[in-house]
DNA sequence: TTCTAGTTTAGAATTATTATAAACTAAGTA
DNA sequence: TACTTAGTTTATAATAATTCTAAACTAGAA
């Protein structure tokens, strides 16, 4: 078994986000974080993920309890694109999306690949929040 | 009892889709299309609307039923922006929205108030199906 | 070691949506 | 007009994603 070099690391960020270091996050924060390109998931593929092929389990309500968690404090962003299922994506800097309404997948659009010459002004009281582009795609 | 002028076109126009024009669908016709602006809504506010006040119901199978059935008959257009829950759109020209987080509402943003000046290129064999913007708004 | 607030868990509940199958009806034909 | 039937409506069941509940467990402070 392989020990995460990161593992000091997660448990300093969970104490940080006042969060406990439990086993079940310190495993979903090695599956999720100890990897060098963005990863895009729905609860129900991360869930099947983490449970292959091994002894014991991370229950399905921990892994939403979790991905809520991580969502609030920031470690994860979540992408609402698809119909009755939500996203989430471990790359947490503002940037854009190709969906593929084929395969169901998102791939990261860098934030300078897409240039809004022209945005509207907000209504009266209302702030932009958030202002990411999905292009969606199909064969 | 106000009888819509439109009837006789809506009669026609689910013709022309091989849609049966029954009482329900008429019904449902007069309620989205005999407006000027711009109506966004969900199925559950739909059949709210629908069956507030009235003797005869329309059945919530049904509205389910309709909005399909108009959505791929391009009566409707469906917009894919909140967790859990399928907004629907009488505007079925290209466009953009505002969706505010507070009162989870969507606003139309006319297509030429956004400019794209740099779009990035498809993964190879995928094509750009749809491109319109949501930006997120709140307090 | 003890204590407790925070966490995990199985399972129930909820919400949105889709499927099922019986009753009904639009509309073509005799 | 009556007959016929494919299409439609409807109540209800089923499904899928998610959230809730409450009991058992545990991290970490004292
Ligand atoms: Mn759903
Ligand atoms: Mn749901
Ligand atoms: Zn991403
Ligand atoms: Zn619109």
């Amino acid at each position: 078994m392989i020990i995460s070099h990161n593992l000091k690391m997660y448990v300093q960020k969970l104490r940080s986000s006042n969060l406990r270091p439990t086993k079940q996050r310190l495993k979903i924060c090695q599956f999720l974080f100890d990897r060098k390109k963005t990863f895009h998931f729905t609860v129900e593929a991360l869930n099947k993920k983490i449970n292959k092929n091994v002894a014991t389990k991370v229950s399905l309500a921990t892994i939403y309890n979790t991905v809520e968690a991580f969502t609030n404090a920031g470690y994860l962003k979540e992408i609402l694109t698809s119909k009755n299922k939500s996203y989430y994506d471990t790359n947490i800097k503002s940037h854009h999306h190709f969906y593929d309404e084929g395969s169901k997948e998102l791939t990261d659009i860098h934030y300078s690949q897409i240039k809004l010459s022209r945005v509207p002004v907000p209504p009266k009281g209302k702030k932009i929040k958030n202002l990411e582009v999905v292009i969606r795609i199909q064969k």
